[in-house]
RNA sequence: GCGCCUGUAGCUCAGCUGGAUAGAGCAUCUGCCUUCUAAGCAGAGGGCCAGGGGUUCGAGUCCCUUCAGGCGCGCCA
């Protein structure tokens, strides 16, 4: 919040709790302990600007009705010194509190001077967070679950910075593996399809079946022909994939920037398998928490609040997905040195976050370092038709596609309008199409109408200028004091984005920003003949320009200065 | 079967961690452009907060339970 705002809620605490001292001090309350209370923003404006359940919620530390209580502290309350005006009570016993005209002053001049800067703040202060997002599957295209991981991500990677946390963007390239060797397993029966025909080999059921496949085995065929035929398979698979799977990695990099998403790090699975993976497995075998069977090697999960016990190492020589995952996690908690890691996964990958938390335990990592942020996969609607995306028929949507089709800024926003764990419908036909309904055009629009007002003011010789506290005070339309007041909750705002994991809440506070402004506009005419009126207007206005620019540029959608 | 997620207006979703008369947007109607962008604003209709119990001054929010939907329980990742 900003300082001013985050000081007025401290302010009231302060005040509350003097009030309870000398109501306490002159006998008129029984002196005791008195518990937790909150102050909020009251829905209801009529209610005041802050609200505290303070009396209801002492009820009982004081066996006295709430309203007696309430009308006790109101009593013994002194607003002195503060940007609060008056203190009522109301209904079962709340304390209401209205903020005085400086307040709103004092905000917009706090606005101004922090410029590009309002909004941030430094609540997460010295904390290392790497946060890990996307982490598709290099064997096959992206799609749209990744889409939404995408803009859930690199949002959430944005709002952490901006609550002033040391930000980390990764992605987990599983360049390593059995998924590999089906990869591998996948282009070499295309590529000898190409030659020997169709019926010759067939596709394993467990194969990637895309046309990605395909095309990636044609392009080989046509710069090696069939040189590769009478090659050892292990040889000819191995060019294979080292053919195909950098194309596969340039092609995510490439989706990924399209989307705008800097990643500061791609870290490659294939780098945990040159020592730090069996250095894990080493380790979890000399604190005894493995055991051998069937010619592998088990972790016993059961011990460490799994279900069941899992495979560190196949029988085959192979670690598993899991084993180099704990490597992994034990790279960037321990190796790296980051307080946290934040996963962002699909949901159906939820039996694995017990797993591995339970396994940093096992190794001595405090589990809690690691937050798994479970994400609803995305059901792409078409013509009113669930369009399939599993990647087995081939059908996948690719992320290339979508990028294609609708406007970036559409993306990013739409998909941080619900939490993660919302399940959600993205309808394509309603993207592409209904742009105009689409809320982020009206947080952008907002913005461009101020801007417009500036260079109509500009053509009529009007330059905007610094306004004394006085004028700023002048601001006192219902329309404008709610906007002001909207306006000082972005830095709280944030912070508590960060603080859940909640992207949304930013685009939330956005699109009422907007909508404030627009009713302001309609109310409230900038250009008017008192100078002074129209300069403290213009202030507001530039505050909200500044704000909504701020925040846009943040989550990188543009901010177009006109529509 | 066991576990996790979800259930609020016709549709898509909020609901500030237990507060005052449950809110937006879309869709449907009705108004508002000879003055700053109508991609806008104002207004109307629309609700057994999935159902049932409980906890307390007070429950959409917390606990139990039933129902419905999604996902998971591999030497897959």
């Amino acid at each position: 919040m900003s300082l001013i705002v985050k000081q007025i809620r401290a302010d009231i605490r302060e005040k509350i709790l003097e009030a309870a001292g000398r109501a306490m001090a002159d006998g008129t309350l029984p002196t005791t302990a008195t518990g937790d209370f909150i102050i909020e923003v009251p829905g209801d404006r009529k209610n005041g600007d802050f609200s505290s359940n303070a009396a209801m919620a002492w009820a009982r530390d004081f066996h006295r009705a709430p309203r007696q209580i309430a009308d006790a502290l109101l009593a013994h309350m002194d607003l002195e010194g503060s940007f609060l005006a008056r203190c009522e009570t109301a209904g079962a016993g709340f304390l209401n509190f209205y903020l005085a005209d400086s307040y709103y002053a004092a905000i917009l001049r706090d606005i101004r001077e922090k410029g590009g800067a309002y909004g941030r703040s430094d609540y997460g202060r010295g904390k290392k967070i790497n946060v890990e997002f996307i982490s598709a599957n290099p064997t096959g295209p992206m799609h749209m679950g990744n889409a939404r991981g995408g803009a859930l991500g690199d949002c959430l990677a944005a709002v952490l910075d901006a609550a002033g946390y040391d930000v980390y963007r990764e992605f987990y390239v599983n360049d390593a593996g059995n998924q590999i060797e089906k990869f591998a397993l996948s282009l070499d029966i295309r590529y000898r399809q190409i030659f020997e025909g169709e019926d010759a080999v067939e596709m394993p059921e467990d194969s990637y079946h895309g046309e990605d496949i395909k095309e990636h085995a044609a392009a080989f065929a046509a710069e090696y022909g069939d040189r590769y035929l009478s090659q050892d398979e292990a040889v000819r698979r191995k060019a294979l994939v080292d053919f195909a799977l950098p194309k596969n990695i340039a092609l995510m990099q490439e989706n990924v920037a399209k989307y705008r998403i800097v990643y500061d790090k791609w870290f490659f699975e294939s780098e945990l398998h040159k020592g730090e993976v069996a250095d894990t497995i080493q380790l979890m075998r000399d604190k005894g928490l493995t055991y051998e069977k069937d010619g592998a090697l088990w972790y016993r999960a059961t011990e460490h609040g799994g279900e069941k016990d899992e495979v560190l190492v196949r029988s085959n020589g192979n670690p598993t997905y899991f084993a180099a995952d704990i490597a992994y996690h034990r790279n960037k908690l321990q190796v790296r040195g980051f307080d946290k890691a934040i996963d962002i996964w699909g949901a159906d990958h939820h039996g694995h976050v017990a797993r591995m938390k339970g396994a940093l335990e096992a190794i001595g990592l405090d589990p809690d370092r690691l937050d798994v942020i479970l994400m609803q996969l995305v059901r792409l609607m078409s013509g009113g038709e669930v369009v399939r995306m599993s990647k087995r028929t081939g059908k996948a949507i690719t992320l290339t596609d979508l990028l294609n089709d609708i406007p970036i800024d559409a993306v990013r926003f739409l998909f941080n309008m619900r939490e993660p764990g919302s399940q959600m419908e993205f309808d394509l036909d309603l993207a592409v199409e209904q742009s105009a309904q689409n809320p982020v055009y009206y947080c952008q629009y907002a913005h461009a109408r101020i801007c417009s007002i500036f260079r109509k003011l500009a053509e009529q010789g009007v330059t905007p200028r610094a306004c004394t506290m006085d004028e700023l005070e002048r601001l006192d339309a219902p329309e404008e004091r709610e906007l002001i007041r909207h306006l000082a909750s972005l830095t709280d705002e944030i912070i508590t984005a960060a603080k859940n994991y909640d992207p949304a809440r930013i685009t939330r506070y956005t699109i009422d920003l907007a909508s404030l402004f627009h009713k302001f506009y309609n109310a409230c005419r900038v250009s008017v003949e008192d100078e002074a009126l129209m300069q403290a207007r213009l202030y507001l206005c530039a505050c909200v320009r500044d704000t909504i620019k701020n925040i846009l540029t943040m989550l990188k959608i543009t901010v177009p200065e006109s529509m």
